[in-house]
DNA sequence: CGGAAGATTTCT
DNA sequence: GAAATCTTCCGA
């Protein structure tokens, strides 16, 4: 059952928390694809040095972050990959979460051929891999999550699990925000990205 | 208008 | 450990 808004409009650490074990679906011209999310950023607008939308001011790009939850922000990193982020919050806030891994579940021949490998949990295990696996690109930016063929549902006959919590990746240049522990993932899962080292 | 940096991935 | 590669942001 797909999410609704509501579920989005609130607190960003909360929903980041709750995303996890949900399931991300995407219906694409070539098939149905789906994946459960198995770990989740949180990223706080103004409040947040890693933040794109850390300035506060809606520019560009990072406009989308400022809606209301319930729509995905999409944006290309490093001219490569693109990252998926899910906004949060009420409108002007310009909080949401990123989406840094899932455990595929549905489409996975889509996934391979779009990846270009076989491995299981190489196919999702990070953001721009699940982005390339799912066939997201910008034409997804500023979709909304609760109307048309992209939205998190959710997950049924879901077996119990335990989430944790830790300093986020990769964002080493945004100071003391770096020790904020906004990362949440499921322990023990096989598809969870979390390969940096921790080394300071 | 030009320069600089980045919420990553992959290969050596 | 380092390179690939391009969009976006900011200063002049």
């Amino acid at each position: 059952m797909r999410l609704d808004r509501e579920f989005y409009v609130r607190d960003t650490l909360t929903v980041a928390r709750e995303l996890l074990g949900k399931v991300l679906v995407h219906e694409t011209a070539a098939g149905p694809v789906k994946g459960r999310i198995v770990e989740v950023e949180a990223y706080c607008g103004t409040r947040d040095k890693a933040a794109h939308a850390y300035s506060g001011v809606p520019t560009g790009r990072t406009r989308v972050q400022f809606r209301e939850g319930g729509y995905a922000y999409v944006y290309m990193i490093y001219g490569i990959y693109h990252c998926l982020n899910l906004v949060t919050e009420q409108k002007g806030v310009g909080e949401c979460v990123l989406i840094r891994a899932l455990e595929p579940l549905v489409g996975m021949a889509l996934m391979e051929e779009r990846r270009g490998t076989k491995e299981w949990r190489n196919l999702c295990s990070g953001p721009g891999k699940l982005c390339q696996a799912f066939g997201i690109d910008r034409s997804l930016n500023g979709a909304n999550l609760c109307a048309g063929g992209f939205y998190v549902e959710e997950a049924e006959g879901q077996k119990p699990f335990t989430v944790k919590a830790g300093p986020r990746i990769g964002i080493d240049y945004a100071g003391e925000a770096v020790d904020f522990p906004w990362r949440f993932y499921i322990e023990d899962n096989a598809c969870v990205s979390g390969k940096k080292k921790s080394h300071r």
